[in-house]
RNA sequence: GCGCGAUUAGCUCAGUGGUAGAGCGCUUGCUUCACACGCAAGAAGUCGCAGGUUCGAACCCUGCAUCGCGCACCA
């Protein structure tokens, strides 16, 4: 209707019915088709061939037998009821379809004299002057002192003059205005009430469209109603009755489609008694048959149910089920209420009404399905909405499914946080601010969109939508990519067998640091955590594998550039145990003649890649549910599916088993044990302490240079290997003994003590005081500890644990302040 | 008025009783041949305020403030 406003400058009426919905049909086709278009775009495996929609003949039938079942059952009937009414749109509309909006208006304080003493006057405030002539009686608060005198009498309606009653209801506060309202049962829902309870008639002022209908005053009739309300008070301030006029602010219904404020009115509607209330609300619940999540959710659910009102289902529109009642042409009276026509339509004139769309919204969990299919899927098991529709949708649903197949319509409802924009508010077409997905998808890829999304979305909180976010989800399927295409470049048969005997420190690492992100995942994900989901999988394949594994890897694929670069000039045998061929020379001398591991060793390259194949294998499945479309692309590219069954992952990752963790059989079997964590991070902490070093003495990063480890224990050569390709090093040296030139970069690792060599390139000052902020820190977190464990309170009453983890604290912070004040001594004054 | 959320690094947000975290942004150095949509090192926070519980509080309790949402009322 807007579009055709716009474009064409017509209404609905200018059409006329069927044409106009000949037309929507075709707007339908054009933008129905590209929401399964973005939806397809996005990934979303849904099976397309039972694609639905609620406007279907079949659906639709099964629309209009609910409505004549649940008439036939008494829950549905006609009536004269109040209803918000949309001047503009020219229908009725539900209460959920209104919107509260706070506004800026006048309270007018308007005199009414008394019939019987003249001179005398009530005075009413009143915030719709427009509507004085609808006026039908004064009502104060019967306790109310100040108005005793005048209860029973009459008093003279001021515009259109006439005689009104002053009663007393309880319903009145006295504390408001003067306490005194003015009765308008037609244009007012509570005032209607008080006319029903008082028996008082009913006089409408307003067409449908909100202009004035009332000829005894021919200044306002005709006029729109804002118009009138000035013009009223004006007249009124005229002959002197408006006492006075003050700003006021007070919230005013908005019609959710037209945007403009809603006029309670009097009309003919149907309604429904809402079937199955007492059960939807036991039906939700941490004990019941369906959970919200967030469970907070289920407070609002049932403080709506609590204090339901009857749904005004019909709609005075032209778009939407028909209503299924023919009225008899000679007694209107006479209904016919099928769902098919009367035998002799030609009698019959049916209501021109459709039903409110959410009418036929709230069977969609089963009427989407046949038997045969409800058999199987139904009850669904999880509902995904957003927790503004929780009354117009969840709600109905399940009191539709309690109705008419007798159980709860789904198990889990998941409610989604809303995306809002940068600043904070919620996206609408009115606003313009939605960006469009297939922009985003364009720009990022569908992989990156939905993994910048689910990564920030916390399980119902609100996501301010900053298209930076996306942008790392775009670069996180990069590096994705780019891993795999490392693996790719090495070569090599695919998922080859990986044997135990092989498996360096950094291999059972990553090892066990999958299990734990396999574990991590697959609980946050059954705890509807996904973000929480994606960030544990992003951690683990950006910080674990890529930067530490990865790199930690090339020492035994024999990938890096040999430091010298020329090449492995020392062969090794291969399979030859390089660690403990070592007897006899100078470690250093032995270690630089030496090739790196990994080269010319095929068996240790081998297994090194099957180690890689075994994470990626693993952790491209656990991707997929995020990143679908570079996840099946890399699947098959790295021949994963090659040696699976069909229904294995043969044909798409989409039906590859989910990973299970690693049993303790396999632990076993690969020697996995905690100390392979230990002596992995003893590596990387040392590494991470020589690239300091180098970046406190400005050393470029690309440079190669020596460094010289003092080991506290004997290192294997193939950990050195690795020490020396993630320091990006020329050589690391382990002598038996080593004596510094004063002045020389030091640094304490979990290995001993770690020297960067750099003759005459550092004075011995600096060097001082970088230790003595070292020392500092460390005995400042030394009297921390030494505090808490002096503390009798903490030893007695912490578990155990938490106290033993502090006593190992301090002994490895008192050892490291001993060694590093050995290491500033050693520099001399 | 009632209820529900939120308040943590410049920004967007995790964290749920035991040494404050991520990404972006920022500073510095790197075209180290998987990736500059990248690598490395770093700076940056009295966890809204005030009380309380506890050996110990960002986390539990009470109150307050600010922002947001819902419900009710608005003559």
């Amino acid at each position: 209707e807007r579009q055709l406003r716009k474009e064409e400058k017509k209404t609905r009426h200018d059409l006329g019915r069927e044409e106009f919905v000949r037309r929507i049909w075709q707007w339908k086709e054009k933008h129905g088709g590209i929401i399964i278009e973005q939806l397809k775009r996005l990934g979303c495996s849904c099976d397309w061939s039972r694609e639905r929609f609620t406007m279907d003949e079949d659906y639709s039938r099964a629309v209009q037998r609910t409505f004549v079942d649940l008439y036939r059952k008494g829950m549905i009937y006609r009536g004269k009821r109040m209803v918000n009414w949309d001047p503009v749109a020219l229908t009725a509309l539900s209460d959920e379809e209104v919107i509260p909006t706070p506004q800026k208006s006048a309270l007018y304080y308007v005199r009414y004299e008394l019939v019987e003493e003249p001179g005398k006057f009530i005075e009413v405030a009143t915030t719709r002057p427009e509507t004085i002539m609808a006026d039908v009686a004064l009502a104060v608060h019967p306790n109310d002192e100040r108005y005793q005198s005048s209860l029973g009498k009459k008093v003279w309606r001021p515009l259109d003059r006439a005689e009104l009653p002053v009663v007393g209801d309880e319903g009145i506060d006295p504390a408001f205005g003067t306490g005194v309202l003015k009765v308008t049962p037609a244009h007012d829902k509570v005032d209607f009430d008080i006319g029903q309870r008082h028996g008082l008639p009913v006089i409408d002022v307003l067409h449908p469209n909100g202009t004035v209908n009332c000829p005894a005053v021919p200044e306002l009739d005709g006029l729109d109603r804002f118009v009138a309300r000035k013009k009223a008070a004006e007249m009124l301030a005229e002959s002197g009755l408006l006492a006075k006029e003050e700003p006021h602010e007070s919230t005013v219904g908005f019609s959710e489609r037209a945007g403009v404020p809603i006029e309670p009115r009097l009309s003919e509607q149907w309604f429904l008694k809402y079937p199955k209330v007492a059960e939807s609300r036991a039906a939700v619940g941490p004990e019941s048959a369906i959970h919200f999540r967030p469970e907070r959710w289920e407070n609002v659910y049932q403080h709506w149910l609590e204090n339901i009102q009857d749904w005004c289902i019909s709609r005075q529109l032209w778009w939407g089920h028909r209503i299924p009642v023919w009225y008899a042409n000679d007694d209107p009276a006479k209904l016919h209420v099928d769902i098919e026509p009367p035998a002799d339509p030609e009698n019959w004139t049916q209501d021109p009404d459709v039903l409110d769309t959410w009418f036929s919204s709230w069977l969609w969990p089963f009427e989407t399905m046949d038997h045969e299919t409800r058999a199987k899927f139904y009850p669904i098991t999880d509902l995904v909405t957003a927790p503004d529709i929780i009354f117009f949708w969840a709600a109905r649903m399940i009191m539709a499914g309690l109705e008419y197949t007798g159980q709860a319509p789904f198990r889990d409802v998941y409610f989604t946080g809303l995306i809002r924009d940068g600043q904070g508010r919620k996206m609408s077409k009115s606003l313009g601010n939605s960006p469009d997905p297939l922009d985003l998808i364009g720009k990022y890829g569908a992989d990156g969109l939905r993994f910048g999304l689910m990564r920030i979305a916390p399980s119902g909180q609100d996501i301010r939508f900053d298209e930076k976010q996306i942008e790392e989800g775009r670069n996180f399927a990069n590096k994705l990519w780019n891993a795999t295409r490392f693996r790719q470049l090495q070569g090599g048969e695919t998922e080859g067998e990986i044997n135990p005997a092989l498996l360096t420190s950094d291999d059972k690492w990553i090892l066990l640091r999958l299990d734990a992100a396999i574990r991590a995942v697959t609980q946050a994900l059954e705890e509807y955590n996904f973000s929480e989901a994606a960030q544990a999988l992003y951690r683990f394949f950006w910080s674990e594998f890529c930067d530490w594994y990865l790199e930690a890897s090339k020492a035994s694929l024999g990938s890096a550039r040999d430091p010298r670069g020329s090449g492995g000039d020392s062969p090794t045998e291969p399979g030859a145990d390089v660690a403990e061929e070592v007897d006899g020379e100078s470690p250093s001398t032995a270690r630089e003649s030496r090739a790196l591991p990994g080269e010319d060793d095929p068996p240790r390259k081998a297994n090194a890649l099957a180690v890689i194949d075994f994470v990626l294998g693993h952790t491209l499945r656990l991707f997929h549910p995020f990143l679908p479309f570079i996840t099946e692309e890399l699947w098959h590219n790295l021949g994963f599916n090659r040696e699976l069954p069909e229904d294995q992952g043969a044909q798409s990752i989409q039906f590859a088993r989910w990973p299970s963790p690693l049993d303790d059989d396999f632990k076993r079997h690969y020697g996995l044990t905690p100390n392979d964590e230990e002596v992995a991070n003893a590596k990387f902490e040392t590494v991470i302490a020589g690239r300091r070093l180098r970046r406190d003495f400005n050393i470029a990063s690309n440079k190669r240079v020596a460094f010289i480890l003092r080991a506290s224990q004997p290192l294997p050569e193939e950990e050195v290997a690795v020490l020396r390709i993630l320091l990006n090093a020329e050589r690391l040296e382990l002598p038996e003994s080593y004596d510094p030139p004063k002045g020389t970069p030091t640094a304490l690792t979990p290995l001993g003590e770690l020297y960067l060599p750099l003759e005459g390139l550092v004075d011995l000052e600096a060097e001082r005081q970088r230790l003595g902020k070292e020392i500092a820190k460390t005995e400042a977190e030394l009297v921390t500890v030494r505090k808490k464990l002096a503390n009798e309170n903490f030893v007695a009453n912490a578990p155990g644990a938490v106290v033993a983890e502090h006593r190992q604290r301090e002994k490895d912070f008192a050892d490291q302040l001993e060694q590093l004040q050995r290491m500033r001594d050693s520099l001399g004054e």
